[in-house]
DNA sequence: ATGACACACGTTATATCGTTACGCAATGTG
DNA sequence: CACATTGCGTAACGATATAACGTGTGTCAT
């Protein structure tokens, strides 16, 4: 390993497989349903799913919702290049009918969990923030 | 059973062990580790438990953690017999050291993500908001 | 009372999610 | 070369959650 990385093109055959599962997946999806995906492109067990999310998760290419126990690619712009966006503050908004996923990043909403650990004399080291409920096109 | 069930007394002798061994707990609790404690109360299998977790947690009375596939009692001060409080818009600060749960009601937070949800023309149903690092203790 | 129903409960089995442990091949370094 | 590191494949297992079915018990209208 050299230097950081954080770019797609650093990504290991498996990896890559894994994120393009979740790239053109609509939704969230479980590692188990990756797993299923990629049987045909030679997966064969769970670790090997489980060990490329490990890394694309870290990498801040891929997030875990844990409301769902599933995975999402990221949709930050540029992010299939970048790293972890901001403080990995991140809110996720789901909707329980269609399974659509918005990925927010919001400054306002990260201030007011940094100073609610603040207060607290609280060491932050990850938030997980995931609003669930019906999409505008489900709940018309 | 009359009205809204809400209160201690209203629940059933499974609900009630699951809600003392919550409460008697320390910290968070798994489904799994719950069986266990009341194994020689009676317990055998993991739907006694899930049945009075999934009444308790909708009353209230109990929340989950979704970062932790794990359980806590309530600690809202009166919340020994109150309906949900507020509208579920609950943070949760969680030690990955001590185990230790801080359940935490800010209106700002809420007016937040309410306001986000808002935004994205989202019906908000449920909050998930789970704040991991390292209490004032143990980052000491 | 008797049947219909709802409810809590017990039990077995199964589904879903995640990890450990072991071994091997490719690669890079002294 | 010896040696460590990394990625990978595989089998087995562990942890979390639900489905499905049956039983007893109370309530209530007939
Ligand atoms: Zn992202
Ligand atoms: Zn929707
Ligand atoms: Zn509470
Ligand atoms: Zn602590």
């Amino acid at each position: 390993m050299s230097g950081t990385p954080v770019s797609i093109q650093d990504l290991t055959k498996n990896q890559a497989m894994v994120f393009g599962a979740l790239s053109t997946a609509e939704g969230p999806l479980s590692a188990y349903a990756i797993l299923d995906r990629l049987r045909d492109q030679g997966f064969r067990a769970p670790p090997q799913v489980y060990r490329a999310l490990e890394k694309l998760v870290e990498v801040g290419l891929v997030h875990r919702l844990e409301s769902l126990n599933a995975f999402v690619a990221c949709s930050h712009p540029a992010c299939s290049g970048q790293a972890t966006h901001g403080h990995e503050m991140i809110a996720f908004i789901i909707c329980e009918s269609c399974a659509k996923v918005t990925e927010i990043n919001d400054s306002a909403l990260a201030d007011q969990l940094t100073h609610l650990a603040r207060v607290q004399d609280f060491a932050l080291r990850k938030t997980t923030v995931e609003l669930r409920g019906l999409c505008r096109a489900c709940s018309a």
